[in-house]
DNA sequence: CTGAAAGCGCTAACAT
DNA sequence: ATGTTAGCGCTTTCAG
């Protein structure tokens, strides 16, 4: 392995030189520059960024914490926060948790073991605490997408709206009787999707948590899942048939409903008609496509790890909390 | 920041006794290790990493080198390989290159100055310029679905085989004028699958390169893509509407292809059959589900993850060449 | 403008 | 069984 030192003696200069011009700091000769330029090529020589991180205190590396990267949003997200930390220079530490508590906290403990520089979350379970851990630590945190949250940068939409709008659209075309599949308890967001549609449905003044044990509403429960969909789309139906338009609290849920309709030869959009929510790959590759409400996913990681890297960077920057718009996405199954 | 030298003053022993609690090695009493557990939890002291890796000269870090996280079947993939690696407490660096070379090569640079302890190649562009420059820095790589390789550890599948099973399947079911929706050129595997669909044709004369001066063979360029896999699947009908069932190179162009079909409300698979290749999860949700050839594609990461950390931790392990088994899933389509 | 030297936090001998 | 010490490869004063 080569190091500094080979460098510099066969450069014929000190390792202080080198050092100094692989980081393009204070003046070194042009002269010299080349001679340590040289030997660099030569040996192929790359930095051991262990040693520089012991000195600097910087890895130029980020964690990001998610809890599942085969779920169908995801990989626009990592892929947005990677791009934008490659242009400034900053490597991705991914770690899975699979909506564990329990991985959430070791992956904050190999975080800070390998010392990365900020850590973005993705919808932690255990945002708090999480977040307290890394903010004793001093490392910079970013939370993407828990719904509101307070004295902590993050990124999110703003789901009651979005919700609220693909309400509009379905009433717009002439829907008044719209059954729901929401999405899994207590997740924040979810109960988010979930009121916005008790409002827009008149139904103000029926808590969240108050649906399941409420059969008369045409509600089910489909957990954001594609089977359980699909279930509870068959189950809906068979106590709510009056129903002509299924809102689903995601795209992969709206998915199951559309199985379960095509199923039972129901039409779609003209006997019932199906709206989702996220706007998935897979949600312009079904037939019919579904009409959904889209979440710029892409935009919410590169806008993430742009508001890292700015904490990171400047640590006093004020915390940062942006709401990105939802936009309706109109195709064909409503 | 708490260093192991503060763990040692409040705990009344030496750096080395805290080391040594630490990492299990060398006897320690009972009773001081209470001591410095003790320190530790009272500090949360989590060991530098940087530091630790200075001296052993293992990161417990390993570079994922892969085109495109948003790619389909790539999430599972990284699952795979993150899971296992995980087990073994090693954390995943990632990298998306987008398929650009110049990238792969940035990519390779990244994890040497990271110094991780490994890295997997997924589908490079270029393996053996990346392989050789990885070993030269002596590190372990494998590379993960090239086709076949040379000299290199490297985990795979027998696209050959695959797609000769899709197309026995399909003359089992009746079929004998089937058209092919190809991948792209001089992409290793696709030619595979190209390969195995002419010599099943009979057409066992004609070169894969030569497929697009032969206007007269059922077959048309789909890229792996949706888009273009519609558009195909629209020239090869009208070209060659005798064509009862189409085999495309992979899921998404399969998608295209029944997209295509219903919009010329043309009944899959009475009219006309399609049977992909991959088994991408929208391959199930789909109507009508798709029929296609699987590839173990999380078990092909676990595999991949295992065989570099055995690498990792016996350097003169013999290269290891692992080819996966493809599985036809019979679903609607065909 | 450049060389020498002092650590960064940790592990791994080496003493004791 | 445990304290002490010499680096690991690099950046960053501090002289000159």
């Amino acid at each position: 392995m080569t190091t500094i030192k080979d460098i510099a003696r066969t450069a014929g200069v000190g390792v202080g030189t080198v050092s100094r011009v692989l980081n393009n700091t204070g003046y070194v000769s042009e002269e010299t520059q080349q001679k340590v330029w040289e030997a660099v090529q030569h040996f192929q020589y790359v930095p051991n960024g262990a040693a520089r991180a012991l000195v600097t205190k910087r890895t130029m590396a980020i964690g990001v914490v998610l809890h599942d990267l085969t779920n169908p949003f995801v990989p626009s997200l990592a892929r947005g926060i990677e791009d934008e930390a490659r242009r400034h220079g900053y490597t991705i530490m991914l770690l899975d948790t699979d909506w564990q508590t329990e991985n959430e906290v070791q992956a904050i403990n190999i975080v800070r073991q390998q010392s990365v520089d900020g850590v973005i979350l993705v919808s932690p379970a255990n945002a708090e605490l999480l977040v307290k851990q890394l903010q004793d630590a001093e490392t910079p945190v970013v939370v993407i997408d828990r719904g509101e949250e307070s004295g902590i940068s993050h990124i999110t939409v703003d789901h009651y709206k979005g919700a609220t709008e693909a309400i509009a659209w379905a009433k717009h075309q002439g829907h008044t009787r719209i059954g729901f599949l929401a999405g899994p308890r207590k997740l924040r967001f979810a109960d988010l999707r979930l009121r916005a549609y008790l409002d827009n449905m008149g139904w103000t003044d029926i808590a969240v948590e108050e649906v399941d044990q409420r059969p008369d509403l045409p509600i089910a429960r489909a957990d954001f899942l594609f089977e359980p969909g699909r279930l509870a789309t068959e189950a809906l139906l068979r106590t709510h048939p009056d129903v002509t338009c299924i809102f689903a609290a995601n795209d992969l849920s709206a998915l199951g409903a559309l199985r379960s309709l095509a199923q039972q030869k129901i039409r779609v959009p003209e006997q019932v008609a199906v709206i989702g929510f996220d706007d998935i790959l897979t949600a312009s590759l079904v037939h019919p496509t579904l009409t959904t409400i889209r979440q710029p996913v892409y935009e919410m990681g590169v806008a993430g790890a742009r508001l890292l890297i700015g904490r990171i960077h400047n640590e006093d920057s004020s915390m940062e909390q942006l709401t990105f718009d939802l936009t309706l996405i109109v195709r064909e199954s409503c």
